[in-house]
RNA sequence: GUCCAAGUAGCUCAGCUGGAUAGAGCAAUGCCCUUCUAAGGCAUCGGUCAGGGGUUCGAAUCCCUUCUUGGACACCA
């Protein structure tokens, strides 16, 4: 347990000791650092409770407390605020408790298995600047709640079904004819595909730019959409190795991203729970028919504002991706039996999601109170307020997004340091720093505006400045290293910068258990860089190598050591990977 | 039209389960390099929290209302 969350307990002891009951009480960092650099506020609360005083209220805490070492300088302010400030000898003995192992400041949750779909990526399309935020955000709630506890399955849940399969397939057709699968006498044997990934940035678009122009298309393709939806052999296996080609290239930008998926599953991988659904829908009297399409509603009796039917079955027979996406449900109980299931995905995908919850329950294919949840995120926007764009107004590919930071964090390489042959990979690593943290800095749901070079200048709240500070702690650990200067003891402060060090350690599990309530990286986001920039101060202001007391510079190298490990700890939990030389 | 977000410093964003004097980064201005990566640090400047009303000891935060901006709303995903 940490030691912030063990005092906090103390303190709630105490509290019954006086006769008071608090679910929980908290021990805050302090808005007013003149007065003490914590503060509880909860004698307000207990005033409110107990029809008491705040004033006699706290009296009442502070004179036990008082009596208590680890606190100091502790008095009562303005209606009923209690300050404290820690002793040396708490700080001292916090730092010694987590030096060997800076996990012991976290507070572990009691376990839960949760599957986190956050992919969002379509087979044979182009990933864009639209698909950087999920991968992002899901990952790293991925890998937040995985470090407090949970059993953590992420899900690709690839976009291999719907109306794009059948543009493509048609346009395939149409370039390659003589492919054997579309002859009549194809038996489903094994063919070369006749393209290579970078074919793919074509073929799509043009396939639904025909589809669009043409009702007569259109048609075409709907129907090719169907039959590879019912397994009609020449479509599905041309569908099917498309699907794959494109895999290889949407893992290589997802893998440049850090995001791995436990499970690489698509929206095909759910067709075999489609009839299952279908019928169990059916017996319960919960479809009907509605302008040719099977529908289900959702609403409920007590709901106050209109929740509209979704759609499960189109006129013309096909899927919808509300289908799949319940039948996907269906399949991830059946298999997994998670506790949770969690979708990051784009705000705008919040009804639907609501609708498919709801879908869910009402049906029984995951129990009434079972937690099905929507995480949306906000758009990442360009100077106008819209969409990001490239320059001439067109879409901007992914590729190309990570190449255009990769230009400015290029130019900031130190090419005294940096080797020519590690150039260019540095500058990637940073780039995807840069990218990283300003898309996990803003609070999750809002939009925010892309600004290249602010996202990959070295000053400020950005990927780059953190690395840079954390190489430069590597950099002073490996000297002292190299010097053969031995440190194991903490167990001496000097001034209000190292201090100042500790005390925003000790506020991690608050800041790491915030975080994963709001599933939004913005305040560990933040954390990181006041933890780093406290350390520079911390490290501008006193020369840790050259220290004549022993004790003291001892004591600040595993006060380095230990914000070294964390940032490295949190950097990871973002997806942030670290260079050795910047 | 119905519903959902959002409006906080010149700019980009935090803060919203009610708490003390509303914060940070950038930009601007001024300091600190014989020193572990100065790619750093310190300081100053900057606010009618969109407008109006209400709830109470206390409101950026909760409620009502007006305005503004995004977005979603049946055969795309």
């Amino acid at each position: 347990m940490s030691y912030i969350k063990s005092t906090e307990n103390a303190l709630k002891d105490l509290l019954s000791g006086l006769g008071y009951d608090l679910e929980k009480i908290e021990l805050c960092v302090s808005n007013r650092p003149d007065l003490g650099e914590f503060q509880i506020n909860d004698a307000m609360k207990l005033a409110k409770i107990y029809h008491k005083s705040p004033i006699s209220i706290a009296n009442e805490i502070v004179d036990r407390l008082s009596s208590n070492s680890s606190f100091m300088n502790v008095n009562i302010a303005g209606a009923g605020f209690i300050n404290v400030s820690l002793s040396d000898e708490a700080l001292i003995s916090f730092v010694k408790s987590i030096q060997n192992d800076v996990t012991a400041n976290i507070d572990k949750l009691p376990p839960k298995k949760v599957i986190i779909d956050y992919g969002g990526a379509n087979a044979a399309k182009m990933l864009h600047v639209g698909h950087l935020r999920s991968p992002n955000i899901g990952e790293a709630i991925k890998r937040l709640s995985s470090l407090l506890g949970y059993e953590m399955l992420g899900d690709v849940h690839l976009g291999d079904s719907g109306a794009q399969s059948g543009m493509v397939v048609r346009e395939m057709r149409e370039r390659y004819k003589e492919l054997p699968c579309f002859k009549e006498e194809y038996d489903g044997g094994d063919f070369e595909l006749p393209i290579k990934k970078e074919d793919l940035n074509d073929i799509y678009p043009s396939g639904s730019k025909k589809a669009k122009e043409s009702e007569q298309i259109m048609e075409e393709c709907r129907q090719i959409t169907f039959q590879i939806q019912n397994g009609s052999i020449g479509y599905t296996v041309l569908w099917n190795k498309i699907v794959n080609l494109s895999s290889e290239s949407i893992k290589e930008i997802y893998a440049k991203l850090n995001a791995n998926f436990e499970l690489w599953e698509g929206e095909q991988d759910a067709y075999k729970y489609i009839p299952e659904l279908l019928k169990t829908l059916e017996e319960q009297n919960l479809t009907y028919i509605s302008e040719g399409a099977l529908v289900m509603d959702v609403k409920e009796t007590d709901d106050e504002k209109e929740l509209p039917p979704i759609l499960l079955v189109k006129n013309d027979g096909a899927y919808l991706y509300a289908t799949t996406d319940l039948a996907t449900i269906l399949g991830r109980i059946k298999r997994f039996n998670p506790d949770e299931i969690w979708y990051t995905a784009d705000n705008r995908q919040e009804l639907h999601f609501k609708q498919v919850f709801r879908a869910a329950k009402k049906a029984n294919i995951v129990n009434r109170n079972a937690t099905l949840e929507f995480f949306g995120f906000g758009t990442m926007n360009g100077p106008d307020g819209k969409p990001f764009k490239t320059r001439d107004g067109g879409v901007m590919g992914l590729t190309e997004l990570i190449s255009l930071v990769k230009e400015e964090t290029f130019k900031n390489l130190n090419t005294d340091i940096v080797k020519e042959e590690d150039r260019d990979k540095t500058a990637e690593m940073l780039a995807i720093a840069a990218l990283k943290y300003a898309d996990l800095l803003p609070y999750r749901n809002t939009d925010y505006v892309f600004d290249v070079s602010k996202f990959s200048d070295l000053d400020g709240k950005t990927g780059p400045y953190l690395l840079y500070s954390t190489i430069r702690m590597k950099s002073l650990l490996n000297k002292a290293k190299e010097q053969c200067i031995e440190y194991g003891n903490f167990n001496k402060l000097k001034n209000n910068s190292d201090r100042e060090v500790i005390l925003t350690l000790l506020n991690l599990p608050n800041v790491l258990n915030k975080s994963f309530e709001a599933k939004s990286l913005n305040e560990l986001a933040e954390y990181i860089y006041k933890l780093t920039s406290v350390y520079n101060k911390f490290y501008n202001e006193n020369k840790i190598l050259t220290e004549k007391n022993n004790e003291l510079k001892e004591s600040w190298l595993v006060l380095s050591k230990v914000v070294y490990n964390t940032n490295m700890l949190l950097l990871n939990i973002l997806g942030l990977n670290c260079p050795d030389k910047m």
